[in-house]
DNA sequence: GTTCTAGAAC
DNA sequence: GTTCTAGAAC
């Protein structure tokens, strides 16, 4: 939306249904902060009504503020009940100003009760005076008798906000609501946070759709019961800081301390998260317009990448014309808000202050990779102590524009242990200030190549990491296993995003340098790039024999997501396990083709496959055959292959179980062919028996078994092209070829094994 | 992975 | 003129 609508927004009488958004949450949850948000950016007339202030600056009663509602809307505006209104009973009198004229919503902050004392133990001149350590028994005496809101109450829509970025979420969508314009009504966002949620699956889905954001619109959680509601959970991180200590000990004794049980559910754990500044923009007085394009260019393009991952886009001041009109041109180009957001705070204490857990965070870098400047970068440097400043030197010594260096810390680093940060990645972006080295003297066709080229090595590096510690956990490295089994935080081995740093890794994983400016005269496809600049650096940290780690198109990211949540495509599923997941290729190549896709975060392809997931390939194999079997038993003219392609284009490991007739009118070219009929398809019981001796599978490159010549499976003859190749195997009867028909890698119908071998 | 299409092959 | 492939775009 266009700040320029605002004044005629404002000075309009006509406007859509008012609302009344009654906010639900602990002292330090963020309410108050919640309306300014909405408030300052809105079209549409809010009065919010907080009764720690309703009496001319002083606390009033519940009767006041809602005579103080009820003449907004005689106005026509719209009502913030900002209380904490965590009791039913508390709230039902608001509730009542909902009627045919008004609608009434719900806006739940439940966020970890850690995060609201510290924030309440912190805070100095609150409106209710609720500070200092008397705030944490407060707040854990109220999250004792929560009763989370339910739409039977009489709200139109409720929203859940879990996390700071369902938070975002929220206020984006109350920010940008248009007079008028209609929110949809019903149950967004998680109703049991940390409620016994299968935890076998639960870890290896994509955190941050753990707890579901208000983008789930379709999703319309009905009403449960209320036994579950005391339930605490806690996405906070564990032993982040004093502050919950201090907390704790306010507690009187025998008082059960919420806190208290928190920490234990890893797999609702913050996702890997980068918080950026304004690459330029501050001392390099890069313009602001161009700097915002490019901003949300490389985020678009990035963001889908880089799977659970968020990318976050930091600032100091809520007045940061920067972070609006990013915020804008991120909303026009319908940018997935979990997964791309602004955010105000100190980029060096996103977490202890603002409770954002980033484990990795960009420093906008001069090209010395030195200290000073003020700014960032100074602040950055600052924060890390010395153990940044000699972590960097080991990795570079200076950077030019355009460039990217990670830098792993340290754990004796303040930014790790305070704030959970693992890598600092420094970026150095144009200069058009003539104070300042390398200026460009307004040429932006070179400044904005460049800054480009800056943020793309930045979400690269951030990539690497990504991936690298997605693979840890499952990962192969002996003796990253044993550092982290030390690691008390993480005695299961979900994935996390800090992982305590051992020296060996670091050295290994802290070099992504893109070496672009070199050689670039114009940039070519980040994709290619990311592969080319990272073989044999950072993606090589978990693989021993050095092969590349592959980047996937926006269009082979389907069955990575059916395996994450296949929950929600329950139509393309024929069967779901904590391990695997069923479903029918989607463009069979034969009469039967169904896909066995594996579930584990990280084990996108047959390269990435390990010892460790023997069990794993058995499994599969087992699925698959039960499916071969089952289809035999409805059609025993069929004969089954199972295996994988040495190169899939699809993300995320998958055995093809496919039958023999090949009859599809999906078979159309020679890649079709070639992929099931050479080397280049690798029988599963092969690749069992490999991984098992050998540690991996062997594997046939794309481009030679491209190159091949068609020829039948089971006679072996030449084809001119597919529609002559085609032809002939609808009618080819011979047997199968010696090898096909050894250690079980074809499947035949029981009682005719012994006539077709 | 598919779709689209230019132009090569027939 | 039609069939088929292969590369780009998605």
């Amino acid at each position: 939306m266009d700040m320029d609508i605002d004044e005629t927004a404002k000075g309009e009488e006509k406007h859509g249904k008012p609302i009344v958004v009654i906010l639900m949450g602990a002292p330090g949850s963020g309410k108050s902060t919640f309306c300014e948000h909405v408030m300052r950016s809105s079209t549409r007339p809010w009065v919010r009504v907080c009764q720690d202030t309703i009496k001319s600056g002083k606390a009033g009663t519940k009767a006041q503020c809602i005579e103080s509602a009820v003449n907004a809307l005689k106005d026509g505006k719209c009502v913030f009940i900002d209380r904490c209104n965590l009791e039913k009973e508390q709230r039902n009198e608001f509730v009542k100003l909902g009627g045919p004229q008004v609608d009434v919503h719900a806006v739940v902050l439940d966020l970890p009760a850690k995060l609201c004392i510290s924030r309440s133990v912190k805070r100095t001149g609150h409106e209710g005076n609720l500070q200092g350590g008397r705030a944490a028994a407060v707040v854990n005496r109220m999250l004792q008798k929560k009763e989370l809101p339910k739409l039977s109450e009489g709200f139109a829509r409720i929203t859940s906000c879990q996390n700071e970025s369902d938070v975002q979420s929220a206020i984006d969508a109350y920010s940008g609501l248009g007079p008028l314009d209609t929110l949809p009504n019903g149950y967004f966002g998680q109703k049991n946070p940390g409620a016994k949620i299968q935890l076998g699956i639960m870890k290896f889905l994509k955190k941050t759709d753990a707890p579901a954001s208000s983008e789930s619109i379709s999703k319309c959680i009905p009403d449960s019961n209320a036994s579950q509601i005391t339930e605490e959970k806690d996405t906070c991180s564990k032993g982040t800081g004093s502050l919950s200590e201090n907390a704790g000990r306010e507690l009187k004794e025998g008082e059960e301390p919420v806190v208290g049980s928190a920490g234990g559910d890893v797999s609702l754990k913050d996702a890997p998260t980068l918080a950026f500044p304004s690459i330029s923009t501050a001392d390099f007085q890069f313009d602001l317009e161009k700097a915002s394009d490019i901003i949300v260019e490389k985020v678009a393009k990035f963001v889908n990448k880089l799977g659970n991952a968020r990318l976050v886009l930091v600032d100091l001041s809520h007045k940061s014309k920067i972070l609006s009109l990013v915020r804008t041109k991120a909303s026009e180009k319908n940018i997935d808000s979990n997964k791309f957001f602004t955010f105000v705070g100190d980029i060096t204490r996103l977490h202890s202050e603002r409770g954002l857990h980033c484990n990795v965070i960009a420093n906008a870098a001069n090209w010395r990779l030195k200290p000073g400047g003020g700014g960032v970068n100074a602040a950055i440097f600052s924060a890390g102590g010395q153990a940044l400043e000699v972590a960097t030197k080991e990795q570079a010594k200076s950077l030019l524009p355009g460039n990217a260096v990670v830098v792993p810390l340290p754990s004796i680093s303040p930014l790790l242990c305070r704030e959970g940060v693992t890598h600092v990645i420094h970026v150095v972006g144009p200069n058009m200030n003539p104070q300042r080295p390398n200026c460009l003297n307004n040429d932006y066709i070179k400044g904005c190549r460049v800054l480009q080229e800056a943020y793309t090595s930045l979400f690269e590096g951030f990539s690497s990491i990504v991936r690298s510690q997605a693979k840890l956990p499952k990962g192969s490295i002996e003796n990253l296993q044993s550092k982290m089994t030390e690691s008390q935080d993480h005695p299961d081995g979900v994935p996390k995003d800090h992982i305590t740093n051992s020296d060996q890794k670091n050295k290994r994983e802290g070099l992504h340098k893109s070496e672009r400016s070199k050689r670039s005269k114009r940039y070519r496809d980040e994709t290619e790039d990311a592969s080319d600049s990272n073989a044999g650096k950072v993606n090589l940290s978990n693989k021993s024999d050095g092969s590349r780690t592959k980047s996937w198109g926006s269009w082979a990211q389907a069955l990575y997501n059916i395996a994450m949540q296949p929950e929600k495509h329950r139509d393309a599923v024929l069967e779901i396990s904590d391990d695997v997941v069923v479903l029918n290729d989607l463009y069979p190549k034969a009469q039967r083709h169904v896909l066995v896709v594996a579930r584990y975060e990280g084990l996108d392809c047959l390269a990435d496959v390990r010892k460790e997931h023997l069990q794993l390939l058995r499994t599969m194999n087992a699925v698959g055959l039960k499916w071969a079997e089952k289809f035999l038993h409805d059609d025993s003219s069929l004969v089954f292959r199972l295996g994988y392609h040495s190169e899939p284009s699809m993300r995320q490991l998958h055995l093809h179980v496919i039958s023999q007739d090949f009859d599809s009118t999906h078979l159309k070219n020679k890649k079709h062919w070639n992929s099931f009929n050479t080397a280049f398809f690798r029988d599963s019981v092969d690749v069992m028996e490999e991984v098992s001796s050998d540690e991996k599978a062997i594997l046939k490159d794309e481009d030679s078994m491209l190159s091949m010549e068609l020829r039948c499976h089971r006679c072996r003859s030449a084809h001119p092209n597919i529609p002559r190749l085609k032809s002939h195997i609808t009618n080819c009867r011979a047997s199968f070829p010696s090898t096909l028909l050894q250690k079980g890698r074809l499947v035949f119908p029981p009682c005719n094994v012994s006539i077709d071998a």
